[in-house]
DNA sequence: TGAATGATGCGCT
DNA sequence: GCGCATCATTCAT
């Protein structure tokens, strides 16, 4: 089976973070497991972006752990947050401006089907609404921290299911930073996180 | 339906 | 030690 979809490029991730935040609501996530492969439609994302952002982990310079952001982008910047829960974040711009989009929330499309049946409640729009959750789900952890976005193993394809509305709203569960509306979702999806009508919906520019 | 809270590991001061 | 880009559960309204 040939690849129908393409693949986002280097270039998508190479461009300012906000546009690259915006342009990623609605792209699939593909993680390959083996065989088989999962996919997602992302639906909320926000954007972490340098030395000027508060709470962004890169603004106090580079560790161990931010190190990725700190080189080119198209690269994932995994961590742990809260000593059980794993973020995914998709670096961007070049290795001069530290900067990343963490994948907030997604609709399953393929490869979740199990997961969906175990849920309590079995309902796709919950299975992911959170970063964590999303994590958990896509079974995503810090082994798959610096993995390069244009290989064969994590990837992002654009499979035209662009959404109406994007959403703009501050970032969620922050303490410094807060004012920033680097936040968007697909305003019209029940799989966000929360805040689901944020700030007024704008219109998708292209 | 919303607020409060505990779980839990690690990076950083 | 403290705080964290979270979540599930509990308790109150």
């Amino acid at each position: 089976m040939t690849a129908r979809y393409p693949k986002l490029p280097r270039s998508f991730y190479d461009r300012p973070t906000l546009q690259v935040a915006r342009d990623l609501v609605g792209k699939c996530l593909i993680l390959k497991i083996g065989r088989s492969r999962k996919l997602a439609r992302i639906v909320e994302v926000e954007a972490y972006i340098g030395q000027d952002d508060p709470a962004c982990h890169a603004a106090r310079g580079k560790t161990r752990r931010n190190a990725v952001m700190f080189g080119p982008p198209g690269f994932s910047y995994v961590y742990l947050i809260y000593g059980m829960y794993h973020c995914l974040n998709f670096v961007s711009e070049p290795p001069e401006r530290a900067a990343a989009v963490l994948i907030r929330a997604a609709e399953p499309l393929q490869g979740f089907d199990r997961l969906i049946g175990e849920m309590k409640r079995p309902d796709g729009n919950r299975l992911m609404d959170g970063p964590g959750k999303m994590c958990r789900a896509f079974g995503i952890n810090r082994e798959h921290n610096g993995v390069d976005l244009t290989g064969s193993e994590l990837y992002v394809e654009d499979r035209g299911l662009n959404p109406k509305r994007i959403g703009v709203s501050q970032r969620i569960g922050i303490r410094v930073g807060r004012e920033l509306p680097w936040r968007f979702f697909d305003a019209d999806s029940r799989a966000v996180s929360k805040g689901k009508s944020g700030v007024a919906p704008i219109r998708r520019s292209k």
